[in-house]
DNA sequence: CTGTTAGCGCATTCAA
DNA sequence: TTGAATGCGCTAACAG
């Protein structure tokens, strides 16, 4: 039968026969503690299968050893792939992850925080969705934080992928390509990534040969099928989505509508989520490192908790991959 | 500027005017305070910016308000999808999920159940690869427990898709289209799961018109991909992959070997994950209601933690889903 | 090197 | 109804 409470300090301190906080300097390799005593303490515990309740640890050291992860949407596979690069290293450094789904309530976003933040050591906020206003009064009261896919906020590490610059990039391989009239499938979220690629957007239609037709849409694969009419008869020979999953639903929504990718109509997201490589035809779009940029984020996080020099914000430029979902133009499709 | 400190207890107490035990009752809402007072309390409270340490309420009233969760994959998207069941509904009844990810390393996995459960009021191993011994003389230590995909367990809830019943149910499908030889993909790792599949499968061999081939493959995209030529080589007709991430590797794979799928191979998979139905062809899988089975695991915790009545382990019998990755076989593939 | 004492911040006895 | 005292389990001063 196993005990039905949990062998405490004091009786470690008893079967050892020294005082309780000889098995607090022991248990916690404490040099000051003779080897020898060491010994019998941690034999002892062993017999009595003891190990120090961490909440009291944690109410006395004024630390959890476990950082607060807050994320707009679980179902997203780049939050997933940011949650498992930050989870696999946090753990490598001994720290738990306490985890947020804020299922896109933005007026929700600010609560979770503050409220996860005081049972952690600090807190981790992956895109955010609270405009710069609240993010400004919300980040100093909830120190050490990390911000991710936002710009560079004051006091505070941030590590995101440069979706500007991706934006530019794309568009510059759709012009390649003889693309003159994209049509830009904004996330209807607000999302700083999305004003960075609006606003690369006006730069290439201002200084260039190409024009935009914005098509509101989602961030997810069925709000990319439902604009697949929009895109059709905006007369756009290429497409640029929000992201894969909305490039995908788009996708799969024009090809049982008959029209032929790329050969009638260019798609192209962002991310390179896991299965963007295997759609028909696989996806070109700009690949951007989210496992990395968990990784990353902990690691900021992990300096700040240390007393490490404070992490210059990392910023990652997103590679273009192209595939096979984007090819030249072939007859521009009618106005309509 | 923010204070460096957070106001404590005593300091609303101070302003209110009070001891720190009416603060400590009125902020509990214990009806023993006289509600006038309790208004002055709250406001001195607000006024603070006070609310009570969640780690030291955690240390005197022996609860946390916090789960673990242990999951051995957090790039597996059926595992995604049940954490988001989970996270939802634990937030929905005011409770924290601590995460932990083993990267499929077995023999960590009962450590980090029994690390998190300490810092946490109860458990949830989803799909715990660890062996039926290890798992019997864990789970009493760590009660509270919930268990996912697991036969039930004594004393412990559980909750658990029948993948025994859906191989069946996959195999029927696959015999009426005249399929005799069937590959299956097996997971190499060690998962319950896995062997209610290979029971099924040993159930319609000894008793039926069918024989298998079994290639140990692993469980994701690229072990699928990896198995295209035993698979091809086999001489089966049809593919019984262990998940669907496992078939679409599979599909992937042959497809660029100029296979036609279903014409020379139908492929079947499990879980119907996220995209299993916009591959090319759409993939015929068994549908697993992986975020339903995260929501009842919450549910059991639930009722484990408030005292009730402790729940029955509940059996989810998965939906065989019939697309285009499956079809009538034409030419028998010629034996090898 | 080891034991004694004092909190960490709060909920909850026990008196009043 | 409220205040004073006790302790959750542990670490860290402080003595010895």
């Amino acid at each position: 039968m196993a005990r039905s409470t949990r062998p405490g300090i004091i009786d470690v301190a008893r079967l050892a026969g020294v005082s309780l906080s000889t098995v607090s300097r022991a248990m916690n390799d404490n040099p000051t503690v003779d080897p020898a005593l060491a010994d019998r303490v941690k034999a002892a515990a062993a017999e009595l299968g003891y190990a120090a309740n961490p909440v009291a640890r944690s109410l006395v050291l004024g630390r959890t050893q476990t950082v607060s992860v807050v994320i707009p949407d679980l179902a997203n596979p780049t939050f997933q792939a940011i949650l498992r690069g930050l989870s696999r290293a946090a753990s490598a450094d001994g720290y738990h992850v306490l985890i947020s789904d804020t299922a896109e309530q933005v007026d929700e976003e600010a609560a979770l925080v503050t409220t996860t933040r005081r049972r952690t050591d600090g807190v981790i906020l992956c895109a955010p969705r609270l405009p710069q206003s609240g993010l400004s009064a919300l980040l100093p009261s909830v120190a050490p934080a990390v911000v991710i896919n936002r710009p560079p906020q004051a006091d505070v590490p941030t590590v995101a992928a440069d979706y500007g610059a991706a934006t530019t990039e794309l568009i510059a391989h759709l012009r390649s390509l003889g693309h003159r009239r994209i049509a830009f499938l904004s996330g209807v979220v607000a999302s700083a990534s999305g004003e960075a690629r609006k606003r690369a957007i006006a730069d290439a239609s201002t200084s260039g040969d190409v024009e935009f037709v914005e098509i509101p849409a989602g961030v997810d694969f069925d709000s990319g099928a439902a604009s697949a009419d929009a895109v059709i008869s905006s007369g756009a020979t290429a497409a640029l989505a929000f992201n894969d999953l909305v490039a995908m639903g788009l996708l799969s929504a024009v090809s049982t509508r008959g029209i032929r990718v790329p050969e009638d109509l260019s798609i192209a997201g962002f991310d390179d989520i896991p299965f963007a490589a295997y759609t028909t035809p696989p996806l070109t779009t700009a690949a951007v490192p989210s496992f990395e940029i968990g990784r990353d984020a902990w690691a900021a996080m992990h300096a700040l908790l240390t007393g490490g020099e404070p992490t210059a914000s990392a910023i990652f430029t997103p590679e273009v991959v192209i595939r096979a979902s984007t090819g030249p133009v072939r007859n521009p499709a009618p106005q309509v």
